[in-house]
DNA sequence: TCCCGACCATTGGTAGCACCTTTCAGTGAG
DNA sequence: CTCACTGAAAGGTGCTACCAATGGTCGGGA
């Protein structure tokens, strides 16, 4: 019948749509672990043809979400078998009611790469980032000295980042849009002081000193300490009891 | 025409054969960056339909390896922009000629992970956790001190996943595949030692004490200890000039 | 030379069919 | 009553054919 554009108005591809869609009802929870599908209900739910339930089936089996066997059709999986690094199941989760898990979980990781990202970064950075990361951290005391909430975090965002990258790890540089997620999800859930608390933004200056003075002992220290005070400040989360 | 099972005589679905060997030629540098396919081609070139040939550059779009545009065609992506993540194409670049870089920064990721990972563990683990902790470095003194490596890596492989596990933290947990690869390409690689050096024989028990004793902090530096061995080991596998 | 429109290669999406595997209910024997 | 066999149905797997949309490419006109 070559229904075009169900309404959601965007340039998005069909299948995507629908993988977004199912994606975050089973990182959601809405849809349980063990709870079954069919080709025909998303065919029918979605009102797409039999190859997007096909396409998008099968690019949630790619992510661990749902395994497809013959017979008994599409089955939810635990969570446990979840590929967590997939940016989509990343993206859901934060979306989705585990929102705060997720940031908690994400910034775990942080602490636990960015320190060693930070002394790669000292050791392989080029003149260049060196002199970037020295101007952005700059940049940041202005704006945050200022209370410039959201330019600050795009710096925060691009400084993060550019450690990532100059680490010359693929692995640590992959994590770009984790850390991303995570500084943005920070502001946005409200957990950024109105104006950045002055060790952050010493913080700040001393990792850039320290990776461009190419002293990885030191920032790897140094980033270390901005972490840890990046966790004290996202603790206000876990007392939701209230 | 019906083709059944081209010849690989596997039990794997189409798609996931013809996933693999694309997915291997781009990771493996093969299919450099930039270049062209078609399904035409893939069609062709695998007999398959178009229904597979259009599953299988789904798939390897969702990893990134792979871009999809109307009348340009299928395009490959640089590696910048890989899910190097994804547990297949971990798997294919461990496969392929990049082995040695793959596994040099996943060992990095590793340094930088399982310290954090240890920590969590010893604030989480539960008691038969522990336990079984315990129980583990022991037999992997008795294995290694005979000098049995299969036996040893397999005990070796199964304590550091515990450990991940018992963090409590999916992003942690989920390194778990990653984990196991590295250790069993180590060994396959031949960068163990005939007989497990005592000091790794010491450290691991160090960690399973430290674990289940509940001191993160010891856990901690025992870890990190335990991986500056394993950099060590590792180092004989010359970096790559950049 | 430069811009604009027509063309066409190639993916995006739909429809429908044949087939194969797996499950499950029903049946009969012991 | 139990268990093994059997057969049918369910539902994914794979195939073909066809139309729609799109965006390079190329040629022609200003």
């Amino acid at each position: 019948m070559g229904r075009q554009r169900a309404g959601n108005g965007g340039t998005e591809s069909l299948h995507h749509s629908v993988l977004d869609a199912i994606g975050l009802e089973i990182t959601g929870g809405v849809l349980p672990e063990g709870h079954g599908l069919t080709l025909d209900v998303i065919q029918e739910r979605f009102g797409v043809s039999r190859t997007v339930a096909r396409e998008t089936m099968r690019l949630l089996e790619s992510m661990g979400l749902v395994v497809s066997r013959r017979r008994v059709g599409i089955t939810v999986q635990p969570s446990s078998s979840w590929h967590v690094y997939d940016p989509r199941v990343i993206w859901w989760r934060l979306a989705g009611p585990g929102r705060d898990s997720q940031l908690r979980s994400l910034t775990e990781l942080r602490i636990a790469v960015e320190p060693l990202a930070a002394s790669a970064a000292a050791r392989y950075a080029t003149p260049a980032q060196r002199e970037r990361l020295l101007a952005l951290a700059a940049e940041m005391r202005a704006h945050g000295e200022a209370g410039r909430l959201e330019p600050f975090m795009e710096l925060d965002v691009e400084m993060h980042s550019l450690l990532l990258r100059a680490s010359g790890n693929e692995m640590f540089t992959a994590l770009t849009d984790v850390v991303t997620s995570v500084l943005r999800g920070r502001t946005q859930l409200g957990l950024m002081p109105h104006r950045p608390v002055p060790e952050a933004l010493d913080l700040h200056e001393e990792v850039a000193r320290t990776v461009a003075d190419g002293d990885h002992a030191a920032a790897e220290t140094a980033m270390r300490r901005l972490l840890a005070e990046v966790r004290d400040a996202m603790a206000p989360i876990r007392p939701r009891r209230v």
